[in-house]
DNA sequence: GTGGGTGCAAAGGATTTGCACCTCC
DNA sequence: GGAGGTGCAAATCCTTTGCACCCAC
């Protein structure tokens, strides 16, 4: 029990940084520090789930229950062209975001219960950078997803 | 000149087999061979650019003018369930469709013209093998997109 | 003070669905 | 003949947008 815990710790002080470091780069690129937006942020880092845009709006509301979903979608769409938010998109009408990774980065996706993970695999960039010599296309990024069944659907 | 050529003829010659693999599993598997459907397979199987259910719609037009944006869509939905087609998602409101290699395989994407090629590179098995130690996942599919420049674009 | 941000409601766009009619098997 | 397919229009869903008001700087 007591890793867990000391992983946790680490985690929050991780993602108090993290909203620290999103209000500065707010603020220093010229943006305003509106209660909302902070409200936001603080929903971004906390869920660790990838959550939806609908997922965030109901956890804001919980702290700050004026805020409105159109502010939700515009504060993400500032976020995502600063490079500091992931956006994972589906067609099946779901996007979902990160905070806490803003870098392209693998996921497994279950097909059972749609929960998203993180997924620690290398062999990225030599990947990308065969895929850049098998196609001449010059790439800068990537979408890495796999998908099957997490071990509770299993 | 020779050498697109023939490679031209070979790829002429796998799409008529596509197309009657294609005609021949939905017979079997009990749907019925309705004149729209024919035209849809031969549109998803002519156009080798991963195109819209909207420029399918536009090409089977062509043929077959009286045909239904919905019965491409249904079309669609009854190949992809079948496994026959690979449908790649995107959440700007644009699906794209792959009849000719259904299975799972990396893409290059042109985030300039949007244009969408198939990429080989290997080691995608070993990649996901990877993911399922490191997660706990079961995986069986996978989706792996590169985001740059293509040469046109460059 | 003022320009960016917010909230509401309406618009937008891809996809799905209900239903009457049709037609392939 | 009957189940499955088609076409039309309406509905659905997420997301974006227009605009009047507001407030962080």
């Amino acid at each position: 029990m007591s890793e867990p815990h000391v992983i946790e710790s680490q985690s929050i002080e991780q993602r108090r940084r993290r909203v620290a470091e999103l209000t500065e780069r707010l603020a220093s690129s010229g943006h305003r520090l509106t209660p909302q937006r902070l409200f936001i942020l603080e929903a971004l880092v906390a869920d660790t789930s990838h959550p939806t845009a609908e997922e965030l709006f109901a956890r804001v509301r919980q702290t700050c229950p004026t805020t409105s979903l159109a502010t939700v979608y515009k504060t993400l769409e500032t976020l995502r062209q600063m490079g500091e938010v992931l956006e994972l998109e589906f067609s099946d009408g779901s996007n979902h975001y990160d905070a806490l990774r803003p870098a392209a980065h693998p996921h497994v996706i279950c097909e059972q219960c749609g929960r998203i993970e993180d997924v620690e695999v290398d062999g990225i960039s030599r990947l990308q950078a065969h895929a850049m010599q098998a196609s001449g296309y010059q790439l800068q990024s990537h979408r890495i997803e796999f998908y099957g069944l997490c071990q509770s659907c299993q």
